[in-house]
DNA sequence: GGCTTTCTTGACATTGTGTAAAGTTGACAT
DNA sequence: ATGTCAACTTTACACAATGTCAAGAAAGCC
């Protein structure tokens, strides 16, 4: 229960996720204590370090976000073509919310093994969707012979990688949802049997 | 012109490209000084940043390894869809050599500009190849309708990335060969025409 | 012997993270 | 009104890694 209606750890979450939404270069902490309003020291009262404040702002993230509520959707789906298409939609479309977050959670991988070790957390949720996608396909025969479930559960799952979509909406410009449509029909091609 | 075999210069390439190849987690300035037997003020003589020693080191693997002849061999293929699977082959088989230096320079990109510049001209160097398999099967009509020429070498240079490779791998287990199988098979269907 | 190149040692500046300690401020209870 | 508590502030420091600077040693060359 938080009496003000935006105490100060919403206000350090709000002001982080700002700052590396707007791809602001400079992203120390003292740049997220200035933009919060308090200093460098009372922001370490908040949040031990750097990555347990990236983390918690997945978490804040998400539930702004609903990412739940989106992939609940993608469950909802009969066949398994359909629960690819969603679940490739439901995905690919959160990226862009998190981007900037896992980003820098990304950024600190090699140095803290603390945060390694939370996106990978992430990652592998993920890829439990891929997973689900994939079974759904093979339960309706539709899977190609040329590749196990976890093979293309794996393929699936770079295919979508956050990296992946850095790559064509960042760095090649493609629009959010030419991104969503051309990987849509390439997670079908790739991993459907048949013509 | 070097009268010893191994002069200093290339003892800093070979200690960095070792160490980095190994996967140690240090791969600090001062032990790639530590190995190749010099002071760390003897490693600035020979190269004045981290980035200019692995930018340097890019291009020693290269000469070592000879890129430039793995991929001619792409070019002389005749059909498009030889020439895409020429591709997907030497570059993917090549990815294993630089994943070392490459990962370094990956990491540096956020912090060091000359750093980031450098990578990104090597992999426009990759697209480059991706534009010219593409091209190739665009002249043989084989090219799917559902991508422009443009979009299609953003789609094959994104689903050829280190980072893909890393993640199928490194992550994920799959031994080298099977990577070039798979991602040779799911360009195809990602980018040829037809049933 | 002088000269140059290469390397060594040691000190120092810089940047960003994280720790520590002492003081200020305002709310609130009694 | 006074005392107490929590949240915050300021200041200072430890640490890791990069990169700079200066003084000197060792070896080859003329």
């Amino acid at each position: 229960m938080s009496s003000t209606p935006e105490n100060t750890r919403t206000r350090i979450l709000n002001a982080a996720w700002t700052l590396l939404e707007s791809g602001e270069a400079k992203t120390r902490m003292s740049d997220f204590a200035k933009r919060a309003g308090i200093s460098r020291q009372a922001l370490y009262l908040h949040f031990p370090s750097r990555a347990e404040l990236l983390i918690a702002l997945t978490r804040h993230v998400d539930a702004v976000k609903g990412i739940d509520d989106r992939l609940a959707a993608s469950r909802a789906a009969t066949t398994g073509r359909d629960r690819l298409d969603a679940f490739v939609a439901a995905w690919g479309n959160y990226i862009p919310d998190i981007y900037g977050v896992g980003r820098a959670l990304m950024a600190m991988q090699d140095s803290d093994p603390e945060a390694a070790a939370a996106w990978d957390n992430r990652m592998q949720a993920v890829r439990e969707g891929c997973a689900a996608a994939v079974a759904a396909l093979q339960a309706d025969g539709a899977l190609t012979p040329d590749l196990t479930p976890e093979q293309a559960t794996d393929l699936l799952w770079t295919l979508l990688s956050v990296r992946g979509w850095e790559q064509l909406v960042r760095a090649c410009g493609w629009p959010q949802d030419r991104y969503v449509t051309v990987m849509t029909e390439t997670a079908r091609r790739a991993l459907m049997a048949g013509a």
